[in-house]
RNA sequence: GGGGCUGUAGCGCAGUUGGUUAGCGCGUCUCCCUGUCACGGAGAAGGCCGCGGGUUCGAGUCCCGUCAGCCCCGCCA
């Protein structure tokens, strides 16, 4: 008999239909048995006699054919979506048995934790508050594209094989490439900016590798970057309106679309005001001294305490979760930054943060060919590697910025997530590739 | 790389100033239960207290080492 989806039987009253799924949990009461039966579309209560449901367990694989009965008023389940009906089975099928658990899934939080949520982790995505975590960026990520395709934005596929070092910075993962050497990719970057000398306007939903030896609950070794860029802009302001466009747009979609998933977690939406605040590195650091009277005025950077300050300053004088940080320091970002003409000591670049993390980078990039030449040399790269980003600005190119966000991170902070594994499927850090490195030795 | 904290049953945890037989919840197994929905009730199994050494009459508890993990800082296109 053909399948029927478990979010469709509500409406399929009096009719008899065929449900395949997972045991969520068994409630056995002698003479007669409710399990709740689950698929990718909900949940459903299935009443049972004993000689139909078997020795099923949890998370047990089986097929259900049976009548959708109304409830009585009495019995109905506000708390899920298919309460007011449940399935009276008239024939079951066992497809797969599941072995014993290494902990409870039927319960509505999984009590585990970070080590076992992970090592177990093709079992973990099985359940509906963890699987809600993925469908919310998958949200994300699908809101991002949206959002760049309606402003003739072209996605590209940004290769992850390197052969040379553009960044510096950052910590690269080094591969064996035949006779030579390669290095797995940081960023996009140089790519979505030379492309933007051929098609205008790009976007990109790439994984980049980082060999940082960074053991925090914000860091990866391999992360989503949602990067895009642009040509033709006025100014790095209109970068940074281009990505408060994008960033709202991904509220939008989130908000209309995961309400559910939102309301597992008790969250919401980052609080976004009429305009996101946009303050110089400098600005912010007065701030932080006005208000905590620790004194980083003369920093070159915001450490992670810092971004929490200006947060919380965001948040209460201009009622935002999220805040623009632009000026950064010209000599601490990369050669392709443009420096701001009034003082070249800083740049027109922009951060994003969000409830005290930043969320992103961005700016206006170089477009000169004779300066991105200079600064290449200043920043003591070789041109070699980079040939093809250098042709591209040696035959013309429109003014351009753009910005780069984190899949991860954003998905995390939306859902008020501890730890930045946990909203990774897969993650990868110093010590784990799927399973633990100290477990292969 | 620096600092802090934690390793006790399958999972999540408690364990007093060092004291006799190692505790709780969930899960698992057996039995009972026709209206539960995190069902309930009765019973049972399940432990080299991460590992190694030391102090002590006596160590889950104190000390040293080691391994594993978590958190903070640093680093972070």
């Amino acid at each position: 008999m053909k399948r029927t989806l478990i979010k469709e039987t509500p409406q399929l009253v009096g009719q008899t239909v065929t449900l395949k799924g997972w045991v969520n949990v068994r409630r056995d009461h002698g003479k007669i048995v409710f399990i709740d039966l689950r698929d990718r579309t909900g949940l459903v209560q299935v009443v049972l006699v004993p000689e139909l449901a078997k020795d099923f367990h949890t998370e047990d694989v089986i097929a259900i054919t049976g009548i959708v009965k109304q409830r009585p008023e009495k019995l109905v389940n506000p708390n899920i979506e298919t309460g007011t009906i449940e399935v009276e089975a008239k024939e079951t099928e066992l497809f797969s048995k599941a072995a014993e658990l290494p902990f409870d899934m039927g319960k509505e939080t999984l009590e585990v934790e970070l080590p076992t949520l992970l090592d177990y982790r093709s079992l973990t995505l099985r359940h509906p508050k963890v699987q809600a975590i993925f469908k919310v960026q998958a949200v994300v990520i699908d809101a991002f594209r949206k959002a760049l395709q309606a402003k003739d934005f072209l996605e590209f596929q940004a290769p992850s094989i390197i052969s040379a070092v553009p960044e510096g910075g950052a910590e690269v993962f080094r591969v064996k490439y035949f006779d030579h050497e390669a290095y797995l990719s940081q960023s996009p970057q140089l790519y979505k900016s030379l492309l933007v000398t051929a098609f205008e306007r790009v976007f990109s939903v790439n994984h980049i590798y980082r060999a940082e030896p960074s053991v925090t609950t914000r860091h990866l070794t391999e992360s989503t970057s949602l990067d895009a860029e642009f040509g033709f802009i006025e100014s790095w302001e209109e970068v940074q309106e281009m990505e408060e466009y994008v960033v709202r747009f991904i509220f939008d979609e989130v908000n209309s679309r995961c309400a559910k998933e939102l309301a597992l977690y008790n969250a919401t939406i980052p609080l976004i005001s009429e305009k996101i605040p946009v303050i110089k590195l400098r600005d912010a650091q007065e701030i932080i001294f006005q208000r905590t009277g620790r004194d980083v005025r003369a920093e070159k950077d915001l450490a992670p305490e810092d971004e929490r300050e200006i947060c919380a300053w965001a948040k209460e004088e201009k009622d935002s979760d999220l805040v623009f940080v632009s000026h950064f320091l010209t000599k601490k970002k990369p050669f392709y930054v443009h420096p701001d003409p009034a003082d070249p000591t800083y740049a027109y670049s922009v951060d994003l943060l969000c409830r005290g993390v930043e969320w992103s980078s961005g700016g206006q990039r170089l477009s000169d060919y004779q300066t991105i030449v200079n600064n290449v040399h200043e920043w003591g790269l070789s041109e070699k590697g980079i040939a093809l980003y250098l042709q591209a600005f040696k035959y013309g190119s429109p003014r351009l910025g753009g910005f780069a966000l984190g899949a991860e991170r954003i998905t995390m902070h939306i859902l008020g997530l501890k730890n930045i594994r946990e909203a990774t499927m897969f993650p990868r850090d110093m010590e784990r590739i799927d399973v633990r490195l100290s477990t292969l030795e």
